[in-house]
DNA sequence: GCCAACGTTGGC
DNA sequence: GCCAACGTTGGC
């Protein structure tokens, strides 16, 4: 399975992870989300999409080390972190506004991202189809294949 | 178990 | 800054 994780770019963003090679994925505090988080494989990709002022997908990370408990003060056990890699930063970054201009095209394949229907969700799986799709949007596809 | 009130996220 | 769409909390 793809995956496709949000950020906020003013508390993590995707240009950090190419500097950090890997970092810690945590602070997720949505049920779905967490219940989709225990389900990412390692070495499996996501596509990292910056919420707020940007709202893009910028680059693609890979599952480190799939889910294992957040430490918490408060509550240990409830919530989970897992651990990503820096894997691709696309050449030019694909807009919300373009994702759902494609999405708008009768047939398009990316008609049903969870990322449109359910737009406050953190962490969602994503198709093969529609993975690849955004990646061609974002002239990055060929990229990826080499990567692999 | 229902629902109103409130909080949060995130697009506009 | 506003609002829609959720999620959570607490009274009943």
């Amino acid at each position: 399975m793809n995956w496709l994780f949000k950020t906020e770019p003013e508390t993590y963003s995707f240009d950090t992870l190419a500097k950090d090679k890997k970092t810690v994925w945590n602070g997720v505090r949505n049920f779905q989300a967490r219940n989709f988080l225990n389900k990412a494989s390692k070495g499996e990709y996501a596509l990292i999409y910056h919420s707020g002022k940007d709202k893009a997908v910028v680059g693609v990370a890979r599952v480190a080390k799939e889910a294992y408990p957040e430490p918490d003060p408060e509550k240990p056990g409830d919530w989970v972190q897992l651990d990503i890699s820096y894997a691709l930063k696309l050449k030019s970054p694909v807009t919300l506004a373009a994702i759902k201009s494609v999405a708008a095209k009768s047939d398009s394949t990316l008609k049903n991202l969870l990322l449109i229907k359910q737009s406050r969700l953190s962490c969602m799986p994503i198709g093969d189809k529609e993975f690849k799709t955004i990646l061609e949007l974002g002239d990055s596809w060929a990229d990826f294949q080499k990567l692999k």
